[in-house]
DNA sequence: AATATAACTGAACATTCGTTCATTATGCAA
DNA sequence: TTGCATAATGAACGAATGTTCAGTTATATT
């Protein structure tokens, strides 16, 4: 029986350098990661966590972490399922928030929410909603809308009339734009922080 | 006067690498990537971009991207703001959401959302919650919490009676536990995406 | 047109990189 | 204990790294 190497705790280092340094490790800072005296012992090591799927390397040697590495935030199952144990967490798949939000990085932009318009989608004041640029809106997405030399969020509805801009409080009254209708991007996800 | 080279344009691909790639460019492969023809031509930009505080080196003079760079999303002002201009884009910070909304990132958990217990707090089934695992949870904090062998999202409330649950819905009443309560962990933000 | 200044090239340097090799240490089974 | 497979060491190699230096090209101003 061979040596108990604990990979799953290397990877948990591994994980931890990448979220301090932003950047896989060089093998000499492995070296001093792992507690080894030799650069090959590092690359003893890699030989194994790449043959068990764990990580690449590129063209030049360096350890690409694949995304369960990657990843930040370990996706879990509803609340309804609970906590996980200690084994569910190692198996989890995880993710990072900008790939998973984010698809279109140069044209998204994170716009405060000012006003309670919206309220009735769940989109408070003070929230913070993701706009993508561009793109043509569908129907009934939230888009970014000026609106008498304001801008606000509504729903983006077309109907037999033209395009009408609704509110999600019954406060307010669709709008419907009289000539120009500014869209300034498509909301694509809304994110609320505690604190 | 000298040549016009543009820095914003470097930047720019600088930006587009990391993103690609998750790491740092070589100066062999920003050379590719500037079009220059020799290393030290990369050198130089580099100088610049480095007084100009746009980024800064390594011990080993590798290039450590600053968080404008860095960052996968701009962070602009608030919705009646409305958008920017393309200088506007080039100015404004911008941050990861990982960064911005993790802390913890080995105790943090997303988890989907069931039912509509929290509903006027702005939370919908079908979102996702970022619950950090492991802190004493504060006055009104939301928490996942175990009741009655069912796990759903409640305020934390600490009363003269001791501790309630109390969710965000006028449908339920507040709980109150009777021995033991589990607390799964405390939710830190909240995340919908739209498709 | 002449000139000064900056951008760029190309070669060389020491260092570090990932990798290979031969060797020693370690733990488990026969 | 004796084997034996594996882990770890330490030295060495070529390639690539960031950097320096000297020289060339290009641009804007005089």
């Amino acid at each position: 029986m061979p040596r108990d190497i604990r990979l799953a705790e290397k990877i948990r280092q591994l994980r931890h350098f990448w979220r301090q340094e932003r950047r896989a490790p060089s093998y000499a800072e492995m070296m001093e990661l792992f507690g080894y005296k030799s650069r090959n012992a590092v690359f003893g090591l890699l030989l194994k966590l790449e043959e068990a799927g764990c990580l690449t390397k590129d063209d030049h040697g360096r350890v690409a972490l694949l995304p369960p590495i990657t990843g930040t935030v370990r996706v879990l199952g509803s609340v309804a399922a609970g906590f996980p144990t200690q084994e569910e967490e190692q198996e989890a798949d995880a993710i990072t928030l900008d790939e998973y939000l984010v698809k279109n990085p140069d044209n998204t932009f994170m716009l405060t929410v000012r006003g309670d318009s919206m309220i009735n989608a769940g989109i408070l004041p003070g929230d913070i909603v993701l706009v993508e640029k561009g793109p043509r809106p569908n129907q009934n997405d939230i888009v970014v809308a000026r609106v008498d030399d304001e801008w606000t969020l509504k729903y983006y509805v077309r109907d037999a009339a033209g395009v009408r801009l609704e509110p999600a409080n019954p406060k307010y009254r669709f709008i419907r734009p009289q000539r120009s209708l500014e869209i300034g991007g498509v909301v694509r996800a809304v994110i609320r922080k505690y604190n």
